[in-house]
DNA sequence: ACAATTCCATACCTATCGATACAAATAGTA
DNA sequence: TACTATTTGTATCGATAGGTATGGAATTGT
């Protein structure tokens, strides 16, 4: 390993560029504001994370394992119930996180770009898909371990969960308070079936 | 009236630019496919709407009053759960419209503008808060009536369904099917209290 | 000590953004 | 016809977008 070392360190640059997509979305987020939050010049950047949009997706999965690892989580919660619970209650203390924008990155990013970045929105669309499939395999399995009704549509409920999940992002965008999303989340599982 | 006559219709222009902003956004819609797709040209455009933010209020009020006229025409609904019915089973019709962009523009809007743009979401976010108001004011009355129980929090049940359409804007616009979205709502009502 | 390699910084590229200046064109009025 | 008011088309403005070329400074292995 020749030559000079870089003076920062890739995963903290990581974390204020995940921020700075955070608060303005894909589009929104400009170079300027990118590298001035993350300390370092634009061919730093481009020579560590490759361009913008490689830039994303590595703060997309960065965000994935960090502040949105509770969805993830939620599935290993004992029963389907709780799952929801977990992912719902787990949402409203996300969503308002003091130390993060609020809202989610995910549904920020998908609803702020034009069609220059169809492929960003092509990739949270899927990513949410393919949640929303796991999160019904989870509620088969519910099922079949009985603590879920049997004429449950398992479908139709993970699409209902994240449905509410994605209307909690959209109001902690627009400045609902923790106590607020809690509510809304206790009032969706007051409603669970079974 | 003097002068020479303009060559197009404002109401329909402004209904093309309703349907640019409805797709992209409103930093999103550039001015280049704004006036495309409006049929005019630039200098037509700020003499006849002023400047690219007075276009988008002017579109929004068209949108209120015309494909998103739902919302307050369900506020006429005899009970509360018909107002709710009314409401999300209009947002799963509206939000999937075969003649418009799929999701709301309000939604698309809000979530893609930086800070640039901040007027306009802020004025988003004033008529979504507004809307709760007069839903929460709704369902007080229904509690007067006596067809909402006494111990429902009005203020809780309008946050949950204003969530919950949200909620299916998103799915709307990340693809979901009519199919889709009526069932969403249909799951909701039926957890309907009382 | 030297050369290879890598990083950082300035300055610049082209494309596009929202917004306008200007003059030709079209109408009503006298 | 002369005059005035308004629209329309072209061409352009300054600012900013994402992305690079270049050159010097710094650190490594030999």
């Amino acid at each position: 390993m020749k030559g000079r070392p870089r003076e920062f360190d890739a995963d903290e640059a990581l974390d204020c560029a995940l921020e700075v997509f955070w608060r303005k979305g894909y589009e929104g987020a400009s170079l300027s504001e990118l590298t001035e939050a993350m300390g370092i010049n634009r061919p730093s950047l481009y020579a560590a994370f490759g361009n913008k949009e490689e830039l994303f997706r590595k703060a997309l999965d960065r965000y994935a394992e960090g502040p949105a690892a509770y969805t993830r989580e939620a599935l290993n919660a004992p029963t389907a119930k709780s799952v929801a619970e977990r992912l719902l209650q787990g949402a409203a203390e996300a969503l308002t996180h003091p130390d993060y924008p609020p809202g989610c990155l995910g549904v920020h990013g998908a609803l702020s770009c034009g069609e220059a970045a169809e492929s960003i929105r092509d990739e949270l669309g899927s990513r949410r898909a393919a949640y929303e499939v796991s999160l019904r395999q989870r509620f088969e399995r519910a099922k079949m371990e009985g603590d879920l009704s049997a004429d449950a549509d398992c479908a139709d409920l993970a699409r209902l969960v994240t449905t509410v999940a994605q209307g909690m992002a959209v109001q902690a965008a627009g400045g609902a308070t923790r106590q607020d999303l809690r509510r809304v989340a206790e009032m969706m599982l007051r409603a669970w079936p079974g």
